[in-house]
RNA sequence: GGUGGGAUAGUCAAGUGGCCAACGACGGCAGACUGUAAAUCUGCUCCCUAUGGGUUCAGAGGUUCGACUCCUCUUCCCACCA
């Protein structure tokens, strides 16, 4: 059992710091039902969750498994400052009334992971704030600019004159005061965090705590493109919010490597039973697609409902595997006849008319499931399908 | 503050007076093959009811029959020096 839990803890870790630590406490709560307490930062300045965030979550609901209160530590008061980690710029300040909207729509989706009654949200600005200039040039006299400046992302940024606000400086020293103040046995966060992380064990040591929490740190998850890392700005996400027919077909499209990725960081089957899924690709006795179909019918699941995942499943089925037409498909009409081009251009198919004549140059426009190739075509009054490439669809009304 | 170099389509990057809507790469889209996978091959990739027309090469002027290419100014970047 033991043994399990720490696999499990340790899975897809990008690197974990002080392994006995952990191991010493998932075996109180084994042996003596003694609970521990894990903190994990966040910055309320993403509101919108995708599959990527949830890696480090996910994480935490395991360790919820075993024992573990979650610290969900809202960095209100460090997010006027802004994590300098991997920028090359100083961070805008946001306002307290964004904010606040960030915090609600980031809960309500980490809860849909996170176990509520284990989890404590706490707010670092309610110890930060009394912390005073007194504690607060105490905090910094723990740590030199030297040290500060071996933080590569500083050095850079230094050694290329790009300014330094003093108040960065303060980031790691107040992220790592948290942990003091709470008081942490573990905590977890991303590569990128190391830095941060690693303070906190520091400032328990300067402030005399005891023990000194461990540290795990979660890998950056790749896009849908299998490269680059997973963000909205190269908008290769997956949402936790998508609609269940795009959080399906995303998923079942990554690649057959990536998938493997992302069994271990987001699925909650055990390592066990994904070794026995590789092993049957492998042997050939499973077809890759259908371990594919059940990750993406588990994840959708996870967010929307597991009817709601099958009525996604067979509607991309309908759409992709026997090239239906979808189900639901956006309306438009036109008055009188009406150029093919425009038609395409007005249904949101195309971006404009050039693009739609070398599309249907190309075949890649069908009328009602025909395929077409006459660029001066003319609508007249009736009803059509337009569909452009596999999976671009509307209905146009032609009065 | 001084001296040089640069800004070209989504990104990188050629082009140094007409052959330029602008080489190439990546990305993207489409077609073939498939499992809407990957890999591979092929085509397309500024706009416009189009064998034609229009607007583009940081911005504003100028030279010229003709400018991405030459000149002037402006803005922004980079390198070396102080």
């Amino acid at each position: 059992m033991l043994q399990e839990a720490l696999r499990e803890v340790q899975r897809g870790c990008a690197e974990i710091i002080d392994i006995d630590r952990i191991e010493n406490l998932l075996k109180a709560y084994f042996d003596e039902g003694k609970t521990f307490t894990l903190k994990a930062g966040f910055d309320p300045t993403a509101p919108d969750l995708h599959l990527g965030h949830t890696v480090l979550l996910q994480k935490m609901a395991t360790f919820q498994k075993y024992g573990a209160r979650i610290q969900f530590l809202i960095g209100d008061f460090t997010a006027a400052i802004g994590d300098p980690s991997g920028k090359s710029a100083t961070r805008k300040v946001l306002s307290n009334e964004d904010i606040k909207k960030n915090i609600i729509s980031y809960t309500t989706q980490a809860f849909k992971i996170l176990d509520e009654s284990k989890t404590d949200i706490v707010y670092n600005s309610s110890w930060l704030n009394s912390l005073g200039t007194v504690g607060l040039i105490e905090l910094a006299s723990t740590l030199t600019v030297a040290r500060m400046l071996e933080r590569d992302d500083f050095s850079k940024r230094y050694e290329s004159n790009t300014p330094i606000a003093v108040s960065e400086f303060l980031y790691p020293l107040l992220q790592g005061y948290d942990s003091v103040h709470l008081k942490s046995d573990i905590e977890v966060g991303g590569t990128d965090q190391k830095f941060n992380l690693l303070m906190g064990r520091q400032l328990q040591k300067v402030y005399d705590l005891k023990k000194q929490q461990a540290v795990l740190m979660m890998p950056i998850l790749e896009g849908l493109d299998g490269v680059q890392k997973m963000s909205k700005s190269l908008n290769n996400y997956i949402g936790v919010t998508d609609e269940p027919n795009d959080m399906y077909g995303k998923i079942l499209s990554i690649s057959d490597e990536l998938m493997w990725r992302f069994y271990e960081l987001l699925s909650t089957k055990t390592l066990d039973e994904i070794e026995a899924l590789k092993a049957g690709v492998t042997d050939g006795s499973l077809h890759p697609k259908s371990v594919k179909e059940e990750l993406a019918l588990e994840i959708t699941t996870r967010y929307h409902t597991y009817e709601m995942a099958v009525e996604a499943k067979e509607e991309f089925q309908k759409v992709h595997s026997q090239s239906q037409i979808p189900t639901e498909i956006e309306e438009f009409s036109a008055e009188g006849e009406i150029w093919i081009a425009k038609a395409l251009v007005d249904c949101n198919l195309e971006p404009s008319t050039s693009q739609a004549r070398r599309d249907i140059k190309q075949g890649a426009v069908k009328i009602n499931q025909e395929k077409i190739s006459d660029i001066e075509l003319q609508l007249i009054k009736g009803e059509y399908v337009l569909q452009v490439g596999k999976r671009k669809f509307a209905k146009l009304k032609v009065n």
